[in-house]
RNA sequence: GGACAGGUACCGAAGCGGUCAACCGGGCUGGACUGUAAAUCCAGUGGCUUAGCCUUCGGAGGUUCGAAUCCUCCCCUGUCCA
């Protein structure tokens, strides 16, 4: 481990910018660092998986982390990085998001009794008080049009057709003043976030030294960013959630695990606790031999285990194994429904597998498979269809109780991926 | 309001009276190779009871043995003029 937070965060290629003294000030003594979270959703996704290990590795070397959730600049709406205005979030939304992301937020930090213990902070506690004309007069007045103006977030939008409304235009004082906030509360003196939170940061650090005339720090991390150009965190079926409920522990593992070639040691130092010495070994070890993916799958494992621990983490990688190892038959229907768990599934009566059973097109297309006969029909023409695992090479095959295992199911296949269970009606 | 240009399958874009379910490119889906990768290559890409049939080329009519292709009206989009 590195002997400082500054030196930590700089091998581990997160440092995109920081204030002027950032190095000393943490160096130097414990301090109190936020990040704050937007409650867009219910659910962080893997995108809020950096600033949230950033909270950790302060903990970490002993400094104080604060969680802000924003309950009530979510109300607002944070202009940064948005070409549109964006759609309101109803309060009962915004709090019922905000219960779920303090649970996914409660397992990387230590809210124990330690001097450098987590604490969880909502912005609406102290926005939600608060009046206009006492905004006006305590955190307006430090704010000049002219300097909200220049601020990137703002300017893009102010030249853009569409322009921006009043209340997005101010989201950057109110995250300047939760800064201000924390500063009082909890002598908190630095706040971190992504790159796209600088300008409203440095809006922040301006505000602390205009009011209580302490100089506060700053830093912000890299976008996350991917070789094939795509954007972090989404799949094709869509975005990774933390939450197991949306994103399943198995497709999880599966997302980390086929990370681009390229990106796979920056996402080790981004993303886990390896130590630099364990991830250069890997790096080694995926150059001598990139078809082992040793590096993939350390960084599955760790960032699995990290999110949904590891008794989830030993059960994904087991589905692995069975769903791209082979045969299906050794299995047993117990595993196969915990190792399909999240794969789409139909139920049928039990008497359309008597006699010669069903017809496969039919089966694919009732299924939903595939969208139609003439679908399931190119597709056993181009090799692409199994049955338990094995290809049906047959258009005219039918699918009968011979094919059930333990006669309950069957396992339907398309391509190498895509999954689908047909179970016997209970 | 006037003058042009144009509306074709998921997107872009050919076709301009029969051989058109509609060239081609992208995307997507499979397959081969591989490492559950990248790159590459191959195939497929309206539906069906598939040597055939049915429904498609902005919409509605019409001409014709036969229309995505010609005519009429309508709707929409882009550019220019007022």
């Amino acid at each position: 481990m590195s002997n400082t937070i500054f030196e930590e965060l700089s091998w581990r290629g997160l440092i995109y910018d920081a204030t002027p003294g950032f190095e000393d000030w943490t160096a130097s003594g414990s301090r109190t660092a936020y990040i704050g979270f937007d409650p867009t959703a219910s659910s962080l996704h893997v995108g809020s998986l950096l600033p949230i290990m950033g909270l950790a590795r302060m903990q970490r070397f002993g400094h104080r982390p604060i969680a802000l959730v924003g309950g009530g600049t979510g109300l607002i709406g944070d202009p940064s990085g948005k070409s549109a205005e964006r759609q309101m979030l109803t309060a009962d939304a915004v709090e019922e998001n905000l219960e779920g992301i303090k649970r996914q937020l409660e397992p990387f930090l230590d809210f124990g009794s330690g001097s450098n213990r987590a604490v969880m902070v909502n912005n609406l506690d102290w926005l939600g008080a608060m009046g206009l004309v006492d905004f006006l007069r305590d955190v307006g007045k430090h704010f000049t049009v002219n300097y909200m103006l220049a601020k990137e977030s703002v300017k893009r939008r102010v030249q853009s057709e569409e322009g921006i409304s009043y209340t997005e235009f101010t989201y950057m004082m109110l995250q300047a003043y939760d800064f201000l906030e924390l500063n009082s509360l909890y002598d908190c003196d630095i706040q971190m976030g992504g790159s796209d939170q600088w300008g409203n940061i440095m809006a922040g650090i301006d505000l602390v030294r205009k009011v209580r005339g302490s100089k506060v720090h700053g830093l912000v991390f890299p976008l996350v960013t991917n070789a094939s150009g795509t954007k972090f965190g989404k799949t094709e079926s869509g975005t990774v959630w933390l939450d197991p409920e949306r994103t399943s522990p198995y497709r999880f593992y599966q997302f980390w695990l086929n990370t681009d070639d390229r990106d796979v040691v920056p996402y080790l130092k981004y993303f886990t606790w390896l130590s630099e010495d364990d991830i250069s070994g890997l790096a080694v070890a995926h150059e001598a031999h990139p078809g082992r993916r040793e590096a993939h799958r350390a960084l599955a494992r760790e960032v699995t285990a990290l999110v949904h621990g590891e008794s989830e983490r030993d059960q994904a990688e087991t589905a692995a194994s069975v769903l791209f190892g082979g045969a299906l038959d050794q299995v047993r229907v117990k595993d196969l429904r915990d190792i399909f768990d999240d794969v789409p599934s139909t139920s049928l009566p039990n008497d359309v597998f008597s006699g010669d059973g069903l017809g496969i097109l039919e089966l694919c297309e009732h299924t939903g498979l595939t969208a139609s006969r003439g679908e399931a029909r190119r597709l056993v023409r181009a090799g692409g269809l199994f049955v338990n695992n094995e290809r049906i090479g047959d258009e005219q095959a039918t699918v009968g109780a011979s094919h059930l295992i333990e006669g309950k199911l069957l396992v339907l296949r398309k391509g190498k991926k895509s999954y689908h269970l047909v179970q016997i009606e209970a």
